[in-house]
RNA sequence: CGGGGCGUGGCGCAGCCCGGUAGCGCGCACGGUUUGGGUCCGUGAGGUCCCCGGUUCGAAUCCGGGCGCCCCGACCA
């Protein structure tokens, strides 16, 4: 490491956000513009997202498949919405095998074209329905503006793809789905997320409606984590997904699809993090726990060792994700520092003291210095562990849910809701607008409608913007 | 695509104005020293100075052209 400490939040968050990303290795710089290399630190990261994620997929009756990365370019402009949506952003292979191809193939920035030209031949009859399948992927989408995970022209995903025979139906699961991010989101990523619908403006190139999951960052601007979204019936007729009724007649489908990618890790890492680096949710974090030796003259190096290896044993049995930092070069004043600016949810010290009275030295990394140091007897120390990595995940959960609520203010008017979002935070508002309305609060404010949280209040109010009768509160914010 | 900046060991930079043996910090390797909050000392490895052309006895440095990257403004998981 050369410079010691990184950028402070407070002093430039996106530079911050930048250096810790790298300097605490959960990512690489790519030779390929608006690319990263996700290190093995930041990819096991994405691999506890992805096991969280698949097993409540699972769970809930769907099943993973794999369809092809290139897609027939005139997949995509069979729904008209679609390819308005994507032609920007898309990536053609236009030569292969030497020489130009018959019909370009664009490299997927998602996958209902060709997953939907599969459903129409999957599907015959009422019997086949419904179909839940989700898909592991990278997809590519030619941004201008790039950071890593947050938005990078190459991202991995899941992406889930459902028929259905009915609205109601594919409206339950495009709900269910939501709800599945927004419990993995709490449970595992502790990230207290807001869940609600997006604009028309804000929805998804096709859909009927789009349901999303949207965190606040440490710097209060607003993430969308992770969408679901009702398809309608317009990507069943655009690739005559039908079946056949119990009575014997022609119906389309209604299909969903949602969508959860590796700007999560980047949500974990903006949520958590502070001014020392990572603060990693034991239930995400790689190591749960990592074990510092302290040798002072190598005579005592067996007898520590021998205790570290008992300990790094017993917890390991106990099923909890152990590191023994055993490098030699470095200090361990240098290595808690290490650790902690990666994020490490549990440092164990052990050193002679620690061998001759049967002591462990816990510090952890949610609280800061001495207040997060205790003794503790090795007898007992999966317990005690346990119940620590179980505190440390309910208080980042709490600390990131304080923290926002303390952020996100009311507001009866417009002026309000101007001083509000200039101040960096959320404003709840009702909103009655049209769509150049809400572009008009764009423009003047910079802020955007994230969502319409499902959480509403009973009565009804005026538009903060139009003064009209309004249905719904909605939520303004800065987004990434 | 408009505005600004930068290309020099793995990383961060100096050198360029005023042409003359390519340098510093970090990292890396080895040896020693240290180790309970970012040890210290020594030795060493490592560079087509973005590319092409020009000027010159001589170019990282001056001139022309090209390429690439980063930052700031309109779209997006």
């Amino acid at each position: 490491m050369s410079e010691q400490a990184v950028t402070a939040q407070s002093e430039d968050f996106s530079r911050w956000y930048n250096e810790i990303v790298y300097r605490a290795d959960l990512a690489a710089p790519s030779p390929v513009r608006g690319c990263v290399i996700i290190k093995p630190y930041g990819y096991e990261i994405w691999e506890g997202i992805k096991a969280g994620l698949d097993r409540r997929f699972k769970a809930t009756g769907h099943q993973n498949a794999y369809f092809p990365l290139f897609i027939p370019e005139s997949y995509i402009k069979r729904e008209a919405q679609h390819v308005e949506g994507f032609s920007p952003e898309l990536a053609v292979v236009t030569h292969a095998g030497g020489k130009e191809l018959e019909e370009p193939l664009v490299v997927r920035p998602t996958s209902e074209t060709v997953i939907g030209e599969a459903f129409s031949d999957w599907i015959q009859s009422y019997r086949d329905l419904p179909l839940l399948i989700n898909q592991w992927a990278n997809v590519v989408r030619w941004e201008l503006r790039t950071r890593p995970f947050l938005r990078t022209a190459e991202f991995l995903w899941q992406e889930g793809h459902t028929a259905h025979a009915t609205h109601d139906e594919a409206e339950a699961e495009t709900l269910q789905m939501l709800d599945i991010y927004a419990e993995f989101a709490i449970d595992d990523a502790a990230i207290p997320v807001i869940k609600g619908e997006k604009s028309r403006l804000e929805r998804f190139a096709g859909a009927l409606r789009t349901y999303t999951i949207e965190a606040m960052m440490r710097d209060k601007r607003a993430l969308q984590s992770g969408t679901s979204h009702n398809l309608g019936q317009n990507f069943a007729k655009a690739f005559d997904i039908r079946y056949l009724t119990e009575s014997n007649l022609q119906e389309y489908c209604w299909t969903t699809s949602w969508g959860l990618s590796t700007r999560m890790v980047g949500a974990v890492v903006m949520t958590h993090g502070d001014d020392k680096g990572l603060r990693l949710p034991p239930k995400l974090a790689p190591h749960q726990v990592v074990i510092v030796p302290i040798t002072r003259r190598d005579d005592q190096l067996t007898a520590v060792m021998d205790t570290v290896e008992r300990l790094d044993r017993e917890l390991q049995a106990a099923g909890i994700r152990v590191h023994v930092d055993r490098r030699e070069g470095q200090s361990p004043g240098f290595k808690f520092n290490d650790w902690e600016m990666r994020g490490v949810p549990v440092r164990m010290e052990i050193g002679p003291k620690d061998v001759e009275n049967n002591n462990a030295v816990l510090a952890r990394r949610d609280l800061p210095g001495r207040q997060g140091k205790q003794f503790v007897p090795q007898a007992g120390i999966v317990d005690v562990v346990t119940a620590l990595l179980d505190e440390i995940q309910a208080n980042l959960l709490d600390d990131a849910r304080e923290f926002r609520d303390r952020n996100i203010h009311d507001v009866a008017n417009y002026d309000e809701l101007k001083q509000v979002v200039a101040e960096g935070a959320w404003a709840r508002a009702w909103w009655g607008g049209s769509d150049e309305d809400e572009l008009t609060v764009k423009d003047e404010t910079g802020a955007t409608i994230r969502c319409f949280p499902f959480d509403q209040p009973d009565q009804s109010g005026k538009c903060v913007l139009t003064e009209k009768a309004a249905e719904r509160i909605a939520l303004f914010a800065k987004a990434y």
